[in-house]
DNA sequence: TTGTAAGCGTTATCAC
DNA sequence: GTGATAACGCTTACAA
């Protein structure tokens, strides 16, 4: 492999002008970059990163750690993290965690030692003292869909639960919906509590009265879905017209409980999830579109902007939701 | 930060021991280990990896190319390369693609200046010599999905087609299906090829004829999938009672095409796809069953082999595939 | 078993 | 505009 220091023999030049033209300088002759910039293409030289990482004290990578990558959903917010560093000529470095002890060492792994100058967290169950034990201290750091609104310490990027479930309400009144059912998360889960709250907010400014919703709680799971809605319809006298499960797992399971029950989906049950999932999509399901791709976009654009300026106070960014209509509210 | 050199001073030791300790040496006498662990620890020192690439001249980690990463599918792989470079305790360093000019790049940014010491490239549609072209002679390279079964530069895993598509003929002979429908993609595709052998094989091997068996083609789609089928039902008299697509995506096309044509299945016609996505899981499709997550595994694990051993030729490794029978099929 | 010292390939600070 | 030269923090012969 070539070094900088066969370019200068060649060229004659000092290693500094060498490296100058390597990084962009505009102090150089138009001449003189030339003669350097063809020799580089001649020797095929391409700079050794470890030494640029050593010398001038930045990695040009962001790490990015993840909980388990099974489903396409992270896989979304991946790509647009990659979008963006791409764009900025960054590198990408990943890590996917299976439990809290793996996180740890992930965390240290990539954020000490000079390996990445920024690091995108996706999310995880650890508060800001949790993760500020790990790192140093003013390493910068972006969370993806934080368990709390914002943090004092780190720049978070989340998504707009509110709005989401109030368009998802409203939908269901504008289709002469009366017999609610909410299904909700669990109770201490942060997304799950938003989501309550902006459905709550549909109701009072629709002039109706919350308390007459059912409310079913279970664990965001298809099969909680499925077994939540089976024990409400196993009761007696089951009124309802319409469920709003608080993510797609949970709607699917709802959408089969039914359909074993006999009722048919959306004449009898108008059924509305949130995230909108690959499954969703193929079964066209009405559900509130999460852009998971965007959400990874901000994040690192973020994250690469603090890497560069660490200075202003940690920032939330919020991306909007939508809902998007289908079958299971009555859309052809 | 803590460098080599303030554990030297606080120990009394010189950089051969300390980095000797770091680098699990035994050459180091016990009490001397623990001396200079004790003070690591109280400096809270971590190694510098930048220096340690450039010193060491390796990296300690893994590369990886990805066409874009919108599904599931590929972030399982995904998740098994991460899966064997954390149990090595290497890192990850990842990136995706959207064109060919891009991979180029990325090749090239992932292989040259010592950025990685092995690279793992999933389905490129690139020959040996494209490949060879962008990188330096004796890169590790391991190749996932490659267009021909074996490459004679590099390692290649691959998935077993054959048996496979075999096995998924046979299941629908056993079901007394006659009149079979294959439903196949792009001519010129490897994997479609290898599994149209397969079928043949089962015909044969039950002393079938094959020439009875209808043949379509399509592009791998959903949407492919359902034209075709849609086409093939329109025609006159179409005769049949089983489909065998190539991938999930155009058997769930085939699926809806029948639906829409009042075709009832597994009753009227049975389906099998290939791949077994998640979509093929919720619905229920019989499928055969392609284990990514092993496929990503191996992958790295002949990637970490090769970085440490670049002797040996390159091998080919071939994953089994099996049939998974679920409703479509008759299963319960 | 431990120490000395020469790199590794850049960047960056001064001079010129 | 260009050139010396000292870092950057570690690994690794080679000596002791």
């Amino acid at each position: 492999m070539a070094t900088l220091y066969d370019v200068c023999k060649k060229t004659g030049l000092s290693t500094a002008t060498v490296s100058r033209v390597i990084n962009g300088s505009d102090k150089v002759r138009e001449t003189t970059r030339q003669r350097v910039q063809r020799a580089m293409k001649e020797l095929n030289y391409r700079p050794n990163q470890a030494a640029r990482m050593l010398a001038g004290k930045k990695t040009d990578t962001i790490g990015v750690i993840f909980p388990e990558i099974n489903n396409g959903f992270y896989a979304q917010v991946l790509r647009g993290i990659d979008d963006a560093t791409r764009e900025s000529g960054l590198h990408l470095l990943t890590s996917f965690y299976h439990s809290p002890n793996e996180l740890k060492g992930a965390l240290q792994r990539l954020a000490a030692g000079g390996r990445t100058d920024a690091l995108v967290l996706m999310n995880i169950g650890l508060s800001d003292q949790q993760i500020q034990s790990q790192i140093d201290d003013d390493f910068p750091i972006v969370l993806i869909g934080h368990s709390a609104e914002t943090s004092t310490a780190f720049d978070v990027v989340g998504i707009d639960n509110a709005k989401g479930a109030y368009h998802a309400v409203r939908h269901l009144f504008e289709l002469n919906r009366e017999n609610l059912i909410l299904l909700t998360g669990p109770a201490d889960n942060f997304d799950s509590t938003q989501r309550l709250e902006g459905a709550r907010m549909a109701f009072s400014d629709a002039g109706k009265d919350f308390s007459t919703v059912t409310l079913l709680e279970d664990d965001f799971t298809y099969e909680g879905g499925k077994r939540a809605m089976e024990t409400f319809l196993s009761g007696k006298k089951p009124l309802l017209d319409a469920v709003f499960a608080f993510n797609d797992p949970m709607a699917l399971g709802v959408l089969d409980a039914l359909q074993e029950a006999g009722y048919s989906v959306p004449e009898d049950v108008a059924v509305i999830g949130f995230d909108d999932n690959e499954i969703a999509r193929h079964i066209g399901m009405t559900t509130v579109h999460v852009p998971m791709r965007d959400v990874g976009y901000e994040a690192a654009t973020l994250a690469i902007r603090r890497k560069d300026e660490n200075t202003r106070h940690p920032s939330t960014i919020t991306i909007a939701t939508s809902l998007v209509k289908r079958r299971t509210t009555g859309e052809t």
